[in-house]
RNA sequence: GCUGAUGUAGCUCAGCCGGCAGAGCAGCUGAUUUGUAAUCAGCAGGUCGUGGGUUCGAUCCCCACCAUCAGCUCCA
């Protein structure tokens, strides 16, 4: 089932980064229009290059990202043109081509509605219909501001305003519709034949929440209708496997309106799994060299004021007691490091020490803003495996290396280890309020990161002002099935921490030394890889994370009794199993058993309870016929410690 | 926090222009004792998210709040 848990882009084109909201729409692209250029295959106004399917009259190819960004780029311009003919008062903004789409940003008074973007719909398919030509020309600068000027669209001043002094400034015309745009485009209105508008959403102009707030549309937009239609389907496909959906009908976990937003209840089910792959990580961590702590949920303001969380982080924090009117004020924790420091600090450390491997399995609590909460993936109370390394900078490499291998072993253990991405998470230079530290120590953070990075072989972006308050970060991102990628896993270097809480060592020469702590998490945030695997596995877990692996089916109320000699043998193996002993038939048990993804189901009647022996139904592959119990546990039992995948 | 949509039985969803709330599945009871994806019948189940307001009368209209979803911003 190639592309797990992704929405399959049906032209396997290259995934773009994650959207960012000012990325293409001012791209200057240095650009002269394709001479000579005819008929809608042609990609206007990007760089000169050979053509991307072999010449002016060959059929342009949608698999080509090049071309089909250009594509959807030209379906922004479309949908713009329909707006501005409706409501000929709306703004423009930005309209970029997206992963699977495009969106255009409009300052529009209210919203738009369901029947405004079917009426939109319906003026788009006018303007393809009519088969404009797109026509691209530059201005020099105070002719394209007078043009935007004159046209009435502000953003598009601001944006030319902005723009650097060499850029080239470029429109594009189609029909009556001129827009300030680095294009490319395709050269004809006509060839965007199958077209939606998918939904409606607020976004802040340039991205930031101090400016306005306007209204976005999202489309897509392909060459033909079955094309459409297929994205469509697998973006239904997709919804089926939202592990917000299917891991409440599983019965993994639910929620509760009035205990509030971001807390789950994890029903047995899920606690189950939490508990397998929790057992796992704190077994594979011991055996790496790292001692596990418990280390308190809450603690003092005085705490967060040393590691800085007090003054960079108090947003983030649940805060009792306030200070102000002279009452102590406590927090409960959203990271552990701080806690963890306290072992090391407990006693004097020598180089000898070094490193030292704190493993600990935390729940941590964020007060995360009232609208990002999603699932099990944004959650403000979450349990999470995290580490801190204290080493000196010689052992750093090679305490990074053995963070990125573990990661790695974890995540291919649970069968996460396609889609994922890394992200050198970086500060931002011109946020400084936001870090603590100064200049220095974050470019020799971050420059001793890249050089790890680099003799690792990684495959990474940079991402700036994505790095935690007191240093740089590592973060795997793995995709749901939305094909949105979150962060699961992060290993960052910290130059500042142990300075603040006075972490030393005594170094052979005698000296005292700050350690290099490394912070750094496994699959084990575990509410957020759940919901990961529910998706990945569109529920249906492998046999040695399955809540239930053996569901028994006594074929009548006189078999129940065998039935129960059989689940007994199996628990003692270690094995998890439910017996389903109602009066129903057994083709309702199956169906009942298969719906909630159970591994294996036995099938147990007079043969079987005669015999000693079980029928083993598979949940993938059927029936696989009649077989002592002790053949079937060794096949399961083989399988939990294979951790083979279904 | 911001923009928008949504909230009716445990679940999935009907419910017209304001006039006593409906189905299927699940649950319970009874019958059936069943061989690889749904046996039949009956019963029960709802302060229509919460609190205000308008109205003779509100699931329906208005306001506030809570929660969910799609995004933005933020982030594991």
């Amino acid at each position: 089932m190639g592309g797990l848990g992704l929405v399959p882009d049906p032209h396997g084109g290259r995934r773009a980064p994650r959207v960012r909201a000012l990325r293409p729409a001012l791209d200057p692209v240095g650009a002269a229009p394709t001479a000579g250029a005819a008929g809608h295959g042609i990609i206007l106004g990007t760089k000169p290059q050979t053509p991307a399917t072999g010449g002016p009259d060959a059929m342009p190819d949608f698999a080509d990202a090049s071309y089909r960004d250009a594509f959807r780029h030209t379906a922004s311009h479309i949908l713009a043109q329909a707006v501005k003919r409706l409501y000929p008062e709306t703004k423009l903004a930005i309209g970029p081509t997206i992963e699977n789409g495009f969106y255009y940003d409009f300052d529009h008074d209210g919203s738009f509605t369901p029947e405004d973007l079917t009426a939109i719909e319906a003026e788009m398919e006018k303007i393809v219909r009519d088969h404009y030509m797109v026509e691209r020309f530059e201005l020099p600068r105070a002719e394209a501001r007078a043009l935007m000027l004159e046209k009435g669209e502000p953003y598009k001043v601001e944006l030319i305003d902005d723009l650097p002094a060499d850029a080239a400034i470029s429109f594009y015309k189609q029909g009556e519709f001129t827009d300030l745009c680095a294009g490319p485009h395709i050269q004809n209105t006509s060839a965007v034949r199958a077209f939606k508008l998918t939904s409606t959403a607020g976004a802040y102009w340039r991205g930031s929440e101090k400016n306005k707030m306007l209204q976005r549309i999202y489309g897509t937009a392909f060459p033909d209708k079955k094309q459409l239609d297929a994205y469509l389907a697998a973006v239904e496909e997709a919804k089926r496997r939202d592990h917000n959906k299917l891991g409440r009908e599983l019965k993994l976990f639910t929620t509760v309106d009035y205990i509030g937003q971001g807390l789950p209840i994890l029903m047995p089910k899920g606690a189950k799994i939490i508990q397998i792959l929790q057992r796992f990580v704190e077994d594979e961590e011991e055996r790496r060299g790292y001692q596990l702590t418990k280390t308190p949920f809450m603690a003092k303001s005085d705490l967060y004021k040393i590691s800085g969380h007090w003054d960079h982080y108090r947003d983030g924090m649940f805060v009792i007691g306030d200070e102000s009117k002279g009452e102590e004020a406590l927090a409960l924790r959203p990271m552990t490091c701080p806690f963890q420091f306290q072992v090391y600090l407990n006693e004097s450390r020598s180089y000898r020490d070094l490193p030292m491997r704190l493993n600990e399995t935390s729940t941590l609590f964020r007060n995360e803003s009232s609208g990002e909460m999603h699932g099990l993936i944004r959650v403000r109370q979450f349990t999470i495996s995290e580490a801190h390394i204290a080493c000196t900078p010689d052992q750093l490499e090679e305490e990074f290396r053995g963070c990125l291998d573990l990661a790695r072993f974890m995540l291919e253990a649970v069968g996460l280890d396609e889609d994922v991405s890394y992200r050198f998470s970086k500060w931002d230079p011109n946020n400084r309020d936001k870090y603590i530290g100064d200049p220095e120590k974050w470019d020799a953070a971050q420059a001793l990161m890249k050089q790890i990075l680099d003799h690792l072989g990684l495959d990474y972006v940079e991402a700036e002002g994505e790095a935690a308050f007191y240093g740089p970060k590592l973060d795997i991102q793995i995709r749901n099935v939305h094909g949105k990628e979150d962060t699961l896993i992060t290993v960052q270097i910290d130059f500042q921490l142990a300075e603040r809480f006075g972490m030393e060592y005594t170094d052979r020469d005698g000296t005292k030394k700050n350690p290099i702590v490394v912070h750094r998490t496994s699959i084990g945030c575990y509410e957020r890889t759940l919901a990961l695997l529910i998706e990945k596995y569109a529920g249906a877990f492998p046999a040695w994370l399955a809540p239930v692996q053996v569901k028994l089916l006594p074929i009548a109320e006189r078999h129940a009794e065998y039935a129960e000699k059989v689940a007994a043998r199996l628990r003692e193996q270690g094995f998890r199993v439910e017996t389903d002993a109602r009066e129903e038939k057994i083709g309702k048990k199956i169906r009942e058993a298969q719906l909630e993804k159970v591994p294996y189901m036995l099938v147990m009647g007079d043969k079987e309870a005669d015999s000693a022996t079980v029928a083993v139904r598979s949940r993938r592959e059927g029936d696989l016929g009649t077989m002592p119990l002790d053949d079937f546990t060794d096949k399961l039992g083989s399988e939990v410690r294979m951790r083979v995948r279904p």
